[in-house]
DNA sequence: TTGAATGGTGGACTTAGTCAACTAAAAGTG
DNA sequence: CACTTTTAGTTGACTAAGTCCACCATTCAA
């Protein structure tokens, strides 16, 4: 029988080791120096588009405070911009610049390339199963 | 074909319901304060005492000069205590006190708790599935 | 139409994480 | 043995992340 609170520590150490991997392959293309959360932000804002600020609060779970500076910093680096909202005269809408989109592809790649060599002691099989319970939760 | 990178958000949404759901619950039982990574320290030091700081830098993954501070604060809030290594001049070896001990406890019960809750979606084959998964990695 | 709810912003603060410089005790090497 | 190199730990200074609260402006609902 497993100790339950094994498994935080196991999160913890899985969180560490992927944090560590983006780190350090991150200094190569984040020529904006828009950081780890930035890089999420931007990804979240590429993939939902147009998405509100409250959106990506939700999406990602952060506070909506933090959330608005990030995307602040976004904007003022030229990956994304905004536009009010037709329907809604408080919200304005995101989507990435061109300048983002070609960011986002570099971050996509190399978030892949991260996830893959993290994942990589487990066969393929293992890795579908794991990305679904992920998927799951 | 799933995006290996979506793997990252989900990933991040984990942790961020995982930490969520700790801060809920610690301020009942965290009154010394030692904060979400401190009980993290705490419980690696109960698992493996007596041990070094050098041994919680790897096990946790940390910096060590934030390992440091982190020891030193437990120390002076009462909850683990430092011997000097008999074989080793330079380390010293942390242990829990009484009081670490009692708190310890606590932690691990919540722990579990915010475990079980999280994973409760799942059916039990799964969640042990996903133990098994972490483990490996 | 007034009062509550929602979307967003800003300030101030705590906790995490990083990097470099530094001491002192081992440990390795000639 | 004297020497260099490693290793364990500490400190300072800094950036990034997260939290909490007060505050507008718009919208929605009684």
């Amino acid at each position: 029988m497993t100790k339950s609170y094994e498994i935080a520590k196991h999160i913890d150490r899985f969180m560490r080791k992927f944090d560590a991997a983006t780190h350090a392959r991150a200094t190569q293309i984040d020529n904006d120096k828009i950081g780890q959360l930035g890089g999420l932000v931007l990804l979240s804002i590429a993939d939902l588009h147009p998405v509100s600020l409250q959106e990506l609060v939700k999406a990602l779970g952060r506070d909506k405070s933090q959330m608005t500076r990030l995307v602040q910093m976004l904007e003022l680096k030229g990956v994304i911009a905004r536009k009010p909202s037709p329907t809604d005269g408080r919200v304005s809408l995101l989507h990435p610049t061109e300048k983002g989109c070609a960011l986002v592809a570099g971050l996509r790649q190399l978030m892949s390339e991260v996830v893959d060599e993290i994942v990589a002691p487990l066969p393929a099989e293992e890795r579908d199963t794991l990305a679904r319970l992920l998927r799951k939760l």
